[in-house]
DNA sequence: GATGAATGAGTGTTCATTCAT
DNA sequence: CATGAATGAACACTCATTCAT
């Protein structure tokens, strides 16, 4: 029984990754059951015995990013100095990005014109880690620790780096972007929003 | 024979306008030849007329967005300081992002599964801008205007805020991102920017 | 323009009696667009130009039969005396069961268990004119022309034999039932229903 | 053994009730394995222990009813005088509609468009009853009780009275037909045909 | 005997593209 | 040039049937 339940996940774990690899590839709408099967190594139905729907594993595979989108690294970052916090922030969100490369080019291009993947997206993975990093800031800067900003305009940057960063990697490793590690990335970026960030002597 | 040619030219703008629409709203693989004709007013068979194909009309959108990536402004930027250069690349590419909406949204659902658009969007499109702002940054650090840093790394790092500072006001409005002008984004990305690339005391 | 419309109807008519001589033969469910389209001589996807869909084809059947069933021979007939009325509508509706033959096996198949066209069925078709013969009969009644009776019992078992006649000679010619005419058949029922309906000596 | 053989054919009758069910309720083709498993409370490969096929669950519905069709009640009617003898077969074949109405609504999807299934169905089942009822007639005739008549025409008339008012009752218990008790219905149908068969004055 | 996961053939439907008018 | 009816390839999804356990 228990042998059946992990048969199970094993096998619908299965499809969703190579759902993830061929929505990745080639786009949700473009890629075919058929595919997705045949690099499971199974038959097209079988998958119907896991997913409602095509759709449905489009979904599953949201859903499993909202499972890995908060944890604790992230939580536990909050501790930190600004220094220290905006690394621990950025080498975990290119942890994520690396790690979960297929699932989120898998759903990228579907996010543009879903209103429900939309919603979750946003909702579940967006929205979290901008009111955590929102809430670190500022306290920080309460604390004079960090210049007052705008936390609804600093939060989208720094992510909208991240975001762009990873993708050149993920899209064009070789063009426009040269190989860097990423403790090279994080070393530079912490440079750049830290002295960004700092308090300025003219307005202590 | 002027006047045929300039109406020929006005129904493919309008032609593609509508393609970018309709791309932007159901994304290219959603959308249908026959609601683009019909948002111009002309049977779908016309759309053939003037385009070889619906795939072309991608590459079209591509193809004028090449076009107007590039302008005067971008250009003059470079002769002005620090400061100044960053506050005219964020108004711009701002302004850019903004007037071409509908075209980048076209195009963005399927940049991520389509090598030839991927080749043409960041050789001639991203390409260029990150060229001219990593020169423009060298040149400032060698001037001793800026502290030494891995443009390469900034530049993107720079261009990812703008652009997911852009998609979220055109997605998700209310959401996350409250209303905001551009010139407080730009006033709140130069401080972020400038402070961040400024010479620091312990390397000078 | 008059050709364009008639052309459209045309074939939508063909398309219509296609549809019905295969739902007719295989059923509703076996029958495939295909063989329909290849029974007009004409692409699969052609039929959705004219049909949403393939239970839309059904549907219009049902509405054309519903356009058939009441005609003027069987309104002018309340105008007779009971011999000729009855006489009138067996022969009426025996030309309507075999002018719609393939229409009413089409329809008959799923009638049975489709929820929606039974309500259409039963009070567009079946509805009017059991109501239409009621009335006639309880007029008789009323003139002492006819023997009292309960109408909702005798209409629907003079349709019954109507119908089930009808029904073995289109499944079952050579069994069971031998070649008889309609007239032989009128005849024949005519004396039935009349002598089973006339005034009894004992109930004046 | 014996009790062996006696679980099998509980549980095979089981599994022929639950498809009569499920046919008559989606029509055969709609019906699926699947349900019918669930009903019986087994898996769907058990059914095939019992059955080929799920046609073959359909030929041994049809079986059942042959087994059922022509019984006691019916062989020893024909002792009785007219109107006993119609009073008795309507008596008989209303309460073979009811206590069979799974089992006629499962096969009459069918038969329409089953050439096998028509076949066993219109031999084994009516034919025999329209012999037995063709005889008893002439015999009626040949001594005076009955008029001359075409029992081939009033035999299926009656039949399909009884055929249609079963129907109406079983799909559309609450339009058209108000409720009324198989009494009612056997005492006004023995009229209209004794009545409607009774020898005419001036024929004789 | 019983199971139920796996199969894969078969079908309704969509839509880019063509071409006769 | 313009039309829009026609095409037919392609694909998601269903379900009777099989067979390893």
């Amino acid at each position: 029984m228990v042998w059946r339940e992990t048969f199970r996940e094993q096998r619908r774990d299965a499809i969703l990754e190579a759902a993830a690899e061929v929505f990745g590839e080639k786009g949700y709408q473009r890629a075919t059951m058929k595919e997705i099967a045949a690099r499971v190594g199974i038959a097209p139905g079988t998958i119907y015995l896991y997913f409602k729907s095509k759709r449905d594993l489009l979904l599953a595979i949201a859903d499993r990013l909202i499972g890995q989108a908060v944890d604790q690294a992230l939580a536990q970052a909050v501790h930190l100095d600004a220094k220290g916090y905006i690394a621990a922030i950025l080498r975990d969100r290119l942890r994520f990005a690396r790690e979960n490369q297929a699932f989120l080019q898998a759903l990228v291009t579907e996010v543009w014109t879903d209103p429900e993947l939309q919603e979750r997206f946003f909702t579940q993975i967006i929205g979290p880690i901008f009111a955590s990093g929102s809430r670190y800031l500022q306290a920080q800067v309460a604390a004079g620790k960090l210049r007052p900003c705008r936390v609804e305009i600093v939060v989208p940057a720094v992510a909208g780096a991240i975001v762009l960063l990873s993708a050149m990697r993920a899209l064009v490793p070789d063009r426009l972007l040269p190989d860097i590690s990423d403790e090279e990335l994080i070393e530079e970026l912490t440079q750049l929003y830290l002295y960004g960030l700092a308090p300025r002597e003219e307005e202590r």
